[in-house]
DNA sequence: TGATTTTTATCAATCGTTTGATTTAAGGTG
DNA sequence: CACCTTAAATCAAACGATTGATAAAAATCA
């Protein structure tokens, strides 16, 4: 059983499609990338894109859909998958944080299924249009809501505060930030590329970071 | 006496176009922004962009020019100008990062100044070019260098460190996540415009994250 | 066969840039 | 003072190239 705004996977020429669109609008913007790029990239014609999509914004769409089917069940997969029926203990909660917040860095740091999606991701948040509120409601927002559980669990706080949320916004937002200021680190640290170390020892710190922002949230 | 890299502040038709092009650059995209809409934003005619500036790509870089000079300023206000020399006692330091922080939030979600350089900046940052270059030397590298030599003066810790400049990555995205993703910490707090009162609540909240990491970091 | 998909060829629209003429202001010369 | 020269700036118009989209033909598959 699939969602109502979750329409098969596609395959062939139009997954293809997809893919080039994923990592040609991620790396140059949707504007700055053409019609007939997409076509060649993906082995494909220019025609096919109107055929499978309607049009080159169909195919933004759609490579919406894509980010949300790869990113959504890593971020899942990250924060455990229906919000865990029974609240978990304080300690058991601050576990699950600390886990989920290294599979994410690691997820957006290292992993090949990350490279053209959070470009992509990044340009649609700036843009503010139709795909992102479908990435909000069908992910993010799911997600962020997961994360404050957590949160109230880890704290004693309520986990429909403002506070709870902004808390959780600016732990998210140390991991999201090495991310998208990725070339500005790279520089700063010299650092020409990632692998698994760098990115554990991003972790470490961010983890030491939301530590003691939640042990600091415990005693009032 | 000005820096070698920093000509003269344009005037005239000049600043307006840069004006303009920071605007649309930065709402569009530099590629989907055409020359056309330019000229009209800034009431000039379109020959006069290859006049004044060579290229439509000779504007993006004065754009830059003037990030440079608008957040410069800005940075350098809350940072304290050319590091003080000699570096604070710990509670001082930790007094001055605090400041800084307040302001580089208030300036970044509420002034008018950040409001078309920020959305200019952060595509400069994804499209990761000559103007970031440019930028990261002039502007961002100093910043950063100073907030490390603060953060060590609060914590004991060596400025130049790897630690040092992950920690304050750390912080400083706290804060610019924030700008860059307002869109969904607006749809996820239901919070339709900012204000001076949301700003200081957020600064709030970082300043408290922050503590808490430098407290940490001091006992060993 | 009929339905689906791909290809070829072409369309009007828009792109960044260039052109040559025009305007404006300042300085020089008698 | 009037007149001319020069340079900077702006303007409307047009350039060739590229854009997204389309329609009809060709090919593929069930």
């Amino acid at each position: 059983m699939t969602e109502p705004d979750a329409p098969a996977k596609p395959e062939g020429t139009a997954a293809d499609l997809i893919a080039a669109g994923l990592k040609l609008f991620g790396q140059k913007g949707f504007a700055a990338t053409s019609t007939r790029e997409i076509a060649a990239e993906a082995g494909a014609n220019i025609a096919s894109i109107a055929y499978h999509f309607g049009s080159k914004d169909g195919l933004r769409l759609a490579c919406g859909q894509e980010v949300r089917r790869r990113l959504g069940t890593s971020l899942a997969m990250a924060l455990g998958v229906p919000a865990a029926a029974p609240p978990p203990a304080p300690d058991e909660a601050m576990m699950q944080i600390e886990a989920a917040i290294r599979a994410m860095t690691a997820f957006l740091l290292t992993e090949r299924a990350a490279e053209d999606v959070v470009p992509f991701m990044l340009r649609e948040v700036a843009e503010n249009g139709a795909n992102l509120d479908m990435l909000y409601d069908g992910m993010i927002l799911p997600a962020h809501g997961r994360f404050c559980a957590l949160w109230a669990a880890a704290t004693g706080n309520a986990p429909d505060s403002e506070h709870t949320r902004l808390m959780v916004f600016s732990a998210i937002g140390q991991i999201l930030y090495f991310r998208i200021g990725r070339p500005i680190v790279e520089r700063r640290l010299g650092w020409a590329e990632w692998g698994t170390e760098r990115a554990r020892q991003t972790a470490d710190v961010i983890v030491s970071n939301v530590r003691a922002m939640i042990e600091r949230e415990r005693r009032p």
